[in-house]
DNA sequence: ATAGGTTGTCGAAGCGCTTCGACAGCAATT
DNA sequence: AATTGCTGTCGAAGCGCTTCGACAACCTAT
C-alpha cells in the first residue's frame, strides 16, 4: 500500500504539500504540483479511505436504503439505484446500500459511526419511524418518497396527487365515464405508503369534478389476482371503459386478459399506467402512460445532498410534475347503449 | 459524536478495556465486561468507521459491482443485491455499490483505497477487463458468472451448460423435435457474457445427441422485437413446438403472441424459461422454468468471501445445479401431421 | 532601504481506534 | 517459601491522513 508519506518522499516534498495538492485547499506552485501528480501517478498512488475519513471527519459516501421487499416496482428501485450511483460518483462520492431490514436501527449505525456523511431513503411511509432521527441529526439526507409531516425534511417525489388527476382526466376527456383504477398490492396501502394514497387522491378528487365515477381496486401483482379483480370490477361496473394501472405487474396479466375477453384496447377499453417509460413501451400494447421519472429523482437526491454537504442547499419538498405520454392504449369511449 | 475515550472513562476502565470488550480478542472479566456493555448502552456509542478501518486495516465493508445496463435481467441483479446486502449485515459487514461504468478503475480504486475488504463482481465477460486485477491483489474477491479462464478466482453460477442440456430434454422427453431458443439480446452475445454462450452450448449439443433439431435466435426484449423474431423462427421451421426463452422480457410478449395466433399454450406449443422463479409464476401461463437462483447466489458469494477474510476458505468454482420445475406451460407434442 | 503583504512550503498535532508488550494479582505447582 | 503460569487490565505507539500556525522567500509600495 503506497501512502502518502512515500509519495512526499519520491517527490522530494513535505506530506502536507501531497494532501494541498490533492485537496486543492492551498495554493501550490505550478512546478511542485505537477511534481507531485508524477510522482502519484508513477507510485499508483490511493488515498486510504479510512484515513481520511478519519482525519477530516468525511467518509464521502452516500448511503442508500433501498426497501427490502422485492416485490413491488423493483425496475424503478434499480433505475433509482443506479442513478444514484452514477451521479455520487461524478461528485466523487460513493454509495452505501443499506436494505430497509434493519429500520430506523440502520439510520442511528449510519449517523453515530460516520460510516456515512449523508443518506437517501427509499420507500417512505407516511408516518415513518426514521424520520425523527433524522431530524434529530444534523447529518444530511432526502426522501425519495413523501411522509405525512415533511417539516425539516427534504423529499423527491412524482407528484402522485396531480398524475392521478392527469389519468383521470386524460380518460374523461375521451369521453370515458366509468373508470376503474388497479392499485397496488393491498399490503401497500396497509403500509400506508404515502404515494399508493396520494394517488388515490388525486384520482378521486379529479373524478368528482369531472363528473366520472371512480372504482378503485387493489391488487396483487400477478395474472392469477388481476383475473379476480378483473371479474369483480366488470361485475360491479359493467359499463366500465377506462382502466387506471399503477401495479406494474398487474399491466400486462390486464392486458392479456382483456384481450382473451374479445375487449379491444384501445377501441372497446382504454389503459393508463402509471409505470416507467420503458415498461410502457415493452407491453404487449404501448401503453399510454405517466412516466416514474426515477432517472432524475436518483440525481435530484445526490445532487441536493452533495450541495448540502457543500454548505450550499436547503430543506424543501420536489414534486416532480407528471407527464403522460399518449401511446396506443388509449382512445375515445366506444358510443353508449344506453 | 460519543468516543471510545468517554466510554472508558464513563465504565472507569481504560481505553484498550473497551476495545478488547467490543472485539472479544482478550479475556475479560464478567464485571467489567456488564460495566462497559452498559456504558456503551447509556451514551449510545458507535465506533467511528473511519478510525475503526485506519487501526486495523478492515473497513468491514464489501464492494458490489453491478452493471450500469438496466436492460437485462433487472429483477436477478436486484434480488442479488438485496441477497448480498442482507447477509453481508448478519456477518457484520456492509455492502459499497458500484456500477460497471468505471470499470477496472474501479477495483484499481477500491483495493488501492481500502475501502472494501473484498468485492462482488456481476456481469463477468468471458474475458473480462477486470480479472488481472483481481488476480494480481490480495484482497478477495467472488465472481457471480463464469469467465473463460478460471484460474486463481473463485467464482458462483447456475450451471448454464446443464441448464440449457435439461431444457432440450426436457421438451425432447415430450415428444418435441423442432426447438426454438429465443436468447438473449444481440449485445449479451457480442459482449461474450459467459452464461450466455454456455447455456447455448448445453442446448445444442443435448440436441444434437438426443436427435433434435434446434434453432437459436436472439432477441432484444420487448413486443415488436419478439414479433419479428417469432414470424422468422417460424418461416423457417414451421414445424417448431418446443420454445425455450432466455431472455425474460421476451416471456411476455412470446406468449400473447402464441395466443394471438391461435397457438395454444401447452397444446400446440410447450414453452420452457430460464427465469427467477417469481418471474415464472406470475406469467399469464404459468410457466415450466428452470430458476435462476439469485438469492442463493448471492448468499453464498457473501459467506465465501466471509470466510476467506477470517482466513478459512480457499479459490473454487461452484456451479449449481439447475433445477427444472414443470408448471402449465409444457405438455405432450402434438402429433405431428407427417 | 524598509515596512507590509503575498505566496508556497513545512512541521507537528491530532482524528478515534487497535494492538502489543508489560505487569499486577492470584492460584497452582514444586 | 519460591517458582511458574494464568487472567485481566493498562499505557503507549501508531495506523495515514488533514489542517493549523509558522515562516522563509519574494514582491510591491512607500
Amino acid at each position: 500500500m503506497v501512502t502518502l508519506a512515500e509519495v512526499a518522499q519520491h517527490a522530494g516534498v513535505s506530506a502536507s504539500t501531497v494532501s494541498y495538492v490533492l485537496s486543492g485547499k492551498r495554493s501550490i506552485s505550478a512546478t511542485t504540483r505537477l511534481r507531485v501528480e508524477q510522482s502519484i501517478r508513477e507510485l499508483g498512488y490511493h488515498p486510504n479511505a479510512g484515513a481520511r475519513a478519519l482525519a477530516s471527519s468525511r467518509s464521502n459516501i452516500i448511503a442508500l436504503m433501498v426497501p427490502l421487499r422485492t416485490d413491488m416496482y423493483v425496475p424503478v428501485m434499480m433505475e433509482i439505484a443506479i442513478a444514484v450511483a452514477t451521479t455520487a460518483r461524478t461528485h466523487g462520492y460513493d454509495v452505501l446500500l443499506l436494505t430497509g431490514e434493519e429500520g430506523p436501527d440502520a439510520v442511528r449505525r449510519v449517523t453515530g459511526s460516520g460510516l456515512a456523511d449523508a443518506m437517501i431513503l427509499m420507500d417512505v411511509e407516511l408516518d415513518d419511524e426514521r424520520l425523527p432521527l433524522l431530524r434529530g441529526t444534523d447529518q444530511p439526507s432526502v426522501l425519495i418518497g413523501l411522509p405525512a409531516d415533511t417539516t425539516g425534511l427534504t423529499c423527491v417525489d412524482l407528484d402522485f396527487r396531480a398524475t392521478g388527476a392527469l389519468c383521470v382526466e386524460h380518460l374523461a376527456m375521451l369521453g370515458h365515464r366509468d373508470i376503474a383504477v388497479i392499485g397496488e398490492a393491498p399490503a401497500v396501502y396497509e403500509r400506508h405508503t404515502g404515494f399508493a394514497e396520494r394517488t388515490l387522491d388525486g384520482l378521486r378528487s379529479r373524478a368528482q369534478e369531472l363528473g366520472v365515477r371512480l372504482l378503485h381496486r387493489p391488487c396483487e401483482g400477478g395474472y392469477d389476482a388481476m383475473a379476480v379483480t378483473l371479474a369483480r370490477i366488470l361485475d360491479e361496473r359493467p359499463g366500465t371503459t377506462g382502466f387506471v394501472v399503477q401495479n406494474e405487474s398487474a399491466v400486462e396479466p390486464l392486458l392479456a386478459l382483456l384481450r382473451q375477453q374479445g375487449r379491444a384496447v384501445p377501441e372497446d377499453v382504454s389503459v393508463v399506467a402509471i409505470c416507467p417509460d420503458q415498461v410502457a413501451v415493452q407491453a404487449s400494447v404501448r401503453l399510454t402512460s405517466v412516466a416514474i421519472p426515477a432517472q432524475e429523482m436518483g440525481r435530484y437526491a445526490v445532487e441536493h445532498l452533495v450541495a448540502k454537504l457543500d454548505g450550499r442547499g436547503t430543506d424543501e419538498v420536489v414534486l416532480i410534475a407528471p407527464e403522460l405520454t399518449v401511446r396506443a392504449s388509449t382512445g375515445p369511449a366506444p358510443a353508449r347503449a344506453s
